[in-house]
RNA sequence: CGGGGCGUAGCGCAGCCUGGUAGCGCAUCUGGUUUGGGACCAGAGGGUCGGGUGUUCGAAUCACCCCGCCCCGACCA
């Protein structure tokens, strides 16, 4: 296997997958094939260019991220979560795509591409048909078949996968794809930091065994680090829960950002990092002195500070109990209680997953008196209903909690003595200022995220249903294991000018930018036209990513709209400099400097190489 | 799906309360003057006022219904 070509041949039979993965892609002979990413996209006359800019915020754009994208004339909204990629945002979606394929390639991926319409039969097998809601995008074709548009992929690969598949030696594999998704979202926003059709980057691992999940799970996270890396992005690498699409390891990359819409806790200390929805720190367990059972009057006072003021004592002696309805799992349809120290908050996502429900939500005044509570003055002590309580409240006693009579609380209250049948789970979020649970040392602090990737070891939650068998070395019939990887490719052109933006506009790293390069001709004296040209011309030949604003506008009109867009060098040819032999060159991170115009390509080739 | 708000020219808005047949800024087109930071003058084009029904002599304006969009909560890349 030494030459290319037979690499690339390789490369092509699902078969081979272990032999072009071990023998040429984690070998340094595997660079030609990187280089096939990185292809330069066309210069571009700004006359002639398709870039709508707007001076104005449109009104219905909210983040700084839409804001621009709408502005700069990369993208424009067709419906509800659904937008237009314009030829700016196009190059800027690709180089990202780019940078994702190379370092798939690098970590031994193959691409391949699915189908965005997918038969009803795979979900129904899968169970997913049932379970995934309504952001399943289900429709009939003409000849009345049940399909659906795919939000994600696993199905579809795992049944191709199991036709092809016969033996072990065939695994591992990653198959991947970067390719359009729709989910209907309940609630698309913020541009396409959350559309309902959006660009994803899946992929796809099949193992023998849990051994090589793990391997190949670590070989994306990493990954996942280079890309996330390479992108120029702040991020971090957090616990997460495995949500809907289930299995048994999970961790998020978050873009640190003001706007995200996820809090990650993590440690001030330690690496220790997790979404707030599985997060878990350890707080000061208060002591009080065990006392007896008693009832005490709070008239009209029912949330944890009125109560704490009312009976001057610290919120968190108080027992919170919230009630909830169940929906999917053994407990669907049921209401339960769940209680939480009076200062901590319950976790909802880690309270449905304790149930292995779908979905919680706070039950009705009806369901509550039901189960014997009473709205304001619910306490866990003779609830007819399933009693779920924090494991921090296991020991607790002398607590304060609801009487479940109106204006009445009880005090003295022990879990161990008076709470029967109580199942102690993990229920409270994490707080700020929590000590950490990995180290002991450090403190829970908080960040924003915007979730830009997630992987996950699956294991054969889908291969089994699915039916994705191998023959093993014993020659028995086995069932593959999965993992899956997904990043969002065009959430993470928002999540890019969420980091990197100032109040003239976007601010591309040279390796993102639509183009490197803005020519920027002042005036339109024939001499500055003619300089502008060949510079144009020179640069188109070198290679040189360049966007020449030839237009027949004012200055001011021409420096607003490449920093608008974000373009990292910009070329002032004006009959100024051109006089004196002194080329302004301006980056958009602020350095200017003048350079005589034969020097102008040299220098961009030092910047353009500094970069990289 | 719950709660809030909006829909008038390509974009941003006024007009609506108190009905009388649509206006401002930017953008666009023509001509001219300008040209190193979103120019100026003159002229021009562009709107079934989201849709429907109703009230009325008359509806952008009032009433009802529908549709679309945005924001806040639960889902996810």
């Amino acid at each position: 296997m030494a030459n290319e070509s037979a690499c690339r041949k390789a490369a092509c039979f699902i078969g081979l997958a272990q032999l072009f993965r071990t023998s040429i892609i984690r070998n340094a002979t595997c660079h030609y094939l990187i280089a096939e990413f990185t292809a330069k996209l066309p210069a571009m006359r700004y006359s002639r260019f398709f870039a709508p800019t707007l001076r104005d915020d449109p009104a219905d754009a909210e983040v700084i991220s839409h804001k621009l994208l709408l502005r700069a004339g990369f993208i424009r909204r067709v419906t509800s979560g659904v937008y237009d990629f314009l030829p700016m945002g196009l190059r800027v979606l690709r180089k990202i795509e780019g940078i994702v394929r190379e370092e798939m390639a690098r970590a031994g991926a193959q691409e391949l591409l699915l189908p965005m319409v997918q038969p009803s039969e795979l979900w129904k097998k899968s169970g997913r048909w049932e379970k995934y809601g309504n952001e399943l995008l289900r429709f009939k074709d003409r000849h009345a078949h049940e399909s659906c548009l795919g939000p994600t992929h696993e199905e579809v690969i795992c049944d191709l996968v199991s036709r092809e598949l016969r033996s072990y030696k065939q695994l591992p594999m990653n198959l991947y794809q970067i390719q359009s998704k729709f989910r209907d979202e309940v609630r698309p926003r913020f541009g396409l930091m959350r559309g309902r059709e959006f660009v994803m980057k899946d992929a796809y691992s099949f193992h023998a065994d849990e051994e090589s999940l793990q391997e190949e799970y670590d070989n994306m996270f990493a990954t996942y680090q280079r890309i996330f890396t390479r992108l120029g992005l702040k991020f971090r690498a957090v616990e997460a829960d495995t949500g809907s699409i289930g299995g048994n390891q999970s961790h998020e990359f978050h873009v640190l950002a003001e706007s995200g819409e996820d809090l990650i806790a993590y440690c001030s200390h330690c690496d220790y990092a997790a979404n707030v929805e599985k997060g878990i720190s350890t707080r000061t367990i208060p002591s009080f002195d065990d006392a007896a059972l008693h009832e005490i009057e709070t008239p009209n006072v029912s949330s944890v500070e009125d109560v704490a003021s009312f009976l001057k004592i610290d919120p968190s002696q108080l027992i919170k109990t919230l009630v909830y309805q169940v929906t999917g799992g053994e407990f669907d349809g049921q209401t339960v209680a769940a209680c939480v120290y009076g200062d901590d908050s319950l976790q909802e996502i880690k309270l449905a997953r304790a149930l292995a429900a779908n979905d919680v939500e706070l039950a009705d005044d009806a369901a509550l008196l039901a189960i014997g509570g009473i709205k304001g003055f619910v306490g866990p002590q003779g609830l007819s209903c399933k009693i779920l309580v924090d494991e921090s409240l296991r020991d607790a006693v002398g607590m304060v909690a609801g009487g479940n009579n109106a204006d009445s609380h009880v005090s003295g209250l022990s879990i161990s003595r008076d709470i029967e049948n109580a199942d102690f789970v993990d229920l409270r979020e994490v707080r700020l200022n929590d000590g950490c649970a990995h180290c002991s040392e450090g403190h829970i602090e908080h960040a924003r995220g915007i979730e830009v990737g997630q992987v996950f070891a699956l294991g054969q939650q889908y291969t089994k249903p699915l039916e994705v068998l191998f023959q093993d070395q014993n020659g028995k019939r086995a069932t593959a294991t999965m993992g899956c990887y997904g990043i969002g490719v065009s959430r993470l052109v928002a999540a890019v000018i969420e980091q990197c933006n100032d109040e003239n506009g976007m601010i591309w790293p040279l390796s993102l930018a639509p183009f490197q390069v803005a020519i920027i001709t002042m005036g339109k004296s024939e001499t500055a036209m003619n300089a502008s040209e060949k510079l144009y011309d020179d640069m188109c030949k070198q290679g040189i990513e360049v966007l020449w604003d030839d237009r027949k506008e004012r200055p001011g009109v021409k420096f607003k709209d490449a920093e608008l867009m974000g373009l990292p060098i910009h070329v002032v040819i004006g009959d100024r400099g051109l006089d004196a032999d002194a080329i302004e060159i301006r980056q958009r991170t602020g350095s200017k400097q003048d350079v005589a115009l034969s020097a102008v390509i040299d220098t961009i080739h030092g910047i353009l190489a500094g970069a990289n």
